[in-house]
DNA sequence: CAGTCCTTTCAAAATTGTCTGAAAGTTGAG
DNA sequence: CTCAACTTTCAGACAATTTTGAAAGGACTG
């Protein structure tokens, strides 16, 4: 923690600013850091990015551990992990020794970067495995296989479908769901397989 | 774990098919676990319900313990938790002592629920946190904070587009993420207040 | 080319999250 | 009411993840 926080009756007024600033931006950081961390990323990975993107100049590795209180080798850590991520850029400042670093202000790239790595990974793993599974299942001729061969069929029929409303996404920069109509309308039209029980 | 699992070659035939069967079951359970892991919820949630889907029988939670080798307080607290998402339904059957449980199968019933009760909540508290902070942030004059307001205005226009987003969804069952289109798309329609900065 | 400043790495510590199993609680039958 | 069958709860064991800080590794400077 910054060592000036202990005195706030005297601190004088410029400074007193600054810490108000400091809030906000921590504010923001931690808010921002919830969504990351609901996207199933560590939280202070959002909370840095935030801090990068709030400040619109260049800020070295210091100023960071310093603003969210994390030691050397968080720091480090979390900016190559950003970088790598695509979300955070190392930049050089003319005359300075250290290296600064600022946010990608590209939401595109950052998303697209996120669904074509991770998000198209699981769901391609996820449909072999379902037909793997299918596979494992076909030849049974138990009522119980059956049951399970029908319902896997339904979810593989899902996994294809996100998986191609993935590719068109990273291919148009267009969210499609129509392919979903099925699943998420009112279940009414035929053939679909994914009819409610009740 | 099943206490049969040593003896494979001296298995009749019969139990050597509920094995293939088995396997399959475990196999989808691991893969649907893994996209409910990714959505934030534990695994174990996404594996009990597989079992349970692929079942079109109820089962009881013995059952349950048995085929996914988790102790009986696990699976109660698994159930009872996967019960509050909507997703598994607790049933009675005749003449049985012992309760039985189903998988929800309409897949937008468990959705919505899942939107309106977290994402919603999560984008909600957001917008709230980015507003504060944008108060804070507007009296203060510096360069810095200036930049920071700047940006935090936009971190605000999305989350207010992803909180409208969310209620048609909930509202419409569709998905509409027209609003992000300024964003999603290559940047270059006005006064959305979230261009690009380049 | 030695010294300083800065960054990265990594083992250990701290933290956080999950699971078990025994005890308490509940339900229904006799 | 009492027992047996089943379920829930929860403290502690265990496991996974995250963070720290010290040491090693560059790289620029004088």
């Amino acid at each position: 923690m910054a060592p000036s926080s202990t005195a706030a009756a005297t601190v004088p007024p410029v400074f007193a600013k600054r810490d108000e600033l400091q809030q906000a931006v921590l504010l923001l950081a931690d808010a921002i850091g919830d969504v990351i961390e609901h996207w199933g990323f560590r939280k202070v990975l959002g909370r840095l990015w935030t801090v990068l993107y709030l400040s619109e100049d260049p800020l070295p590795a210091t100023e960071l551990a310093d603003r969210l209180s994390l030691s050397s080798g968080g720091i480090s850590m979390a900016l190559s992990e950003l970088q790598e991520w695509g979300v955070v850029k190392r930049v050089w400042v003319p005359g300075e020794r250290r290296e600064f670093f600022i946010a990608e202000t590209d939401f595109w790239k950052m998303i697209s970067k996120v669904v074509s790595e991770r998000e198209r990974f699981l769901v391609t793993s996820v449909r072999e495995r379902i037909t793997q599974a299918s596979a494992l299942l076909r030849p049974l001729s138990s009522k119980e296989a059956k049951a399970a061969l029908r319902r896997a069929r339904i979810l593989l029929s899902i996994a294809q479908t996100a998986e191609s409303a993935i590719a068109t996404f990273l291919a148009s920069r267009r969210a499609d769901f129509s392919g979903f109509g099925a699943l998420i309308q009112i279940p009414r039209s035929p053939s679909t397989g994914v009819e409610r029980k009740s």
